[in-house]
DNA sequence: CCATAATTAGTAGCATGCTACATTTCAGGA
DNA sequence: TCCTGAAATGTAGCATGCTACTAATTATGG
């Protein structure tokens, strides 16, 4: 027998993204779009993308691109900070603001769906497990997951 | 606490595939590339691109650039089955039949770096709990999961 | 035998993710 | 003050993955 734990993490994290992306067909996003739009949904100060960066462990062209394809979809707009002219704060526009109460539930319905007939012990279990495997392999791209994790 | 299954599958799918592409930098290959190097080595036969697809759960587009590109680096050769013209079979070449030896190894490395330091009970359950959440999130993208599983 | 359906692969276009390099702006020390 | 370095973002280029749509070939039913 064979081991493929790296063949399946790569299966369960496709099909959560399509199940992401077809829940979220209706609202012209993609998975990445929404989780970021989720996000967003839940900060009180406009963040920056390097906020973002931090939250989901991704580099800044990534976020770049993404954010910039919201904006073009008229979900949130970005603005140079005044008082540091290197950031950008972004906002969420009118047509963003109405996402917040939905995205929140279609984020954790599907969060939930994955570990449905789980008891309380084996999704424990399986948390633990995948910190494990991931400190294992090196912990993930930034070395700063101490707070952002939490948000998340 | 939330809950924040989905966030880990993708970090964890991170690592592997950056561990396995510092891997392979020496081999000039991604770790897709060498995956599926990986497994042509294991071949009796000269597989198709269809074969790939179902071993992998991918889309022919997909399979079919990662093709091309190891052509272009000269790992493999892609000829038309005369008993098939819609088919093309997949040749090693010199140089491809040379990571014969070393992909299965490192591919293999990999895999159990993810669960060094779990018990046999622990991987046994950790490879259900993946099987389980993936049947909880519909099973995948192909429907012909049955004997490709098993030669992965 | 021929028309239609199924199979296999090709191509276009896009989103996501990376690395590497460039640019702008701010912060701190000589 | 000015210069250097750090921090935030921009841009280019690539690999991977998808969904369409298209083309070629084979298989099948009438």
């Amino acid at each position: 027998m064979h081991l493929h734990f790296g063949h399946l993490v790569r299966i369960l994290h496709w099909c959560t993204d399509q199940s992401m992306t077809a829940t979220l067909e209706q609202q012209e996003l993609t998975a990445s779009q929404g989780h970021i739009m989720g996000y967003l949904s839940r900060q009180t100060e406009a963040p920056c993308p390097r906020d973002i960066e931090a939250a989901f462990h991704l580099t800044h062209p990534t976020v770049s691109g993404i954010l910039s394809r919201l904006e073009q979809k008229g979900f949130i707009q970005q603005r140079t900070d005044p008082n540091d002219r290197r950031c950008k704060r972004i906002y969420l526009s009118a047509k963003g603001l109405q996402c917040h109460d939905t995205m929140y539930r279609i984020i954790l319905e599907n969060e939930e769906r994955m570990v449905q007939d789980f008891t309380p012990e084996e999704k424990e279990l399986f948390l633990s497990f995948l910190h494990r495997a991931i400190a294992n392999m090196g912990g993930g791209p930034c070395q700063h997951q101490t707070q952002e994790e939490s948000q998340q």
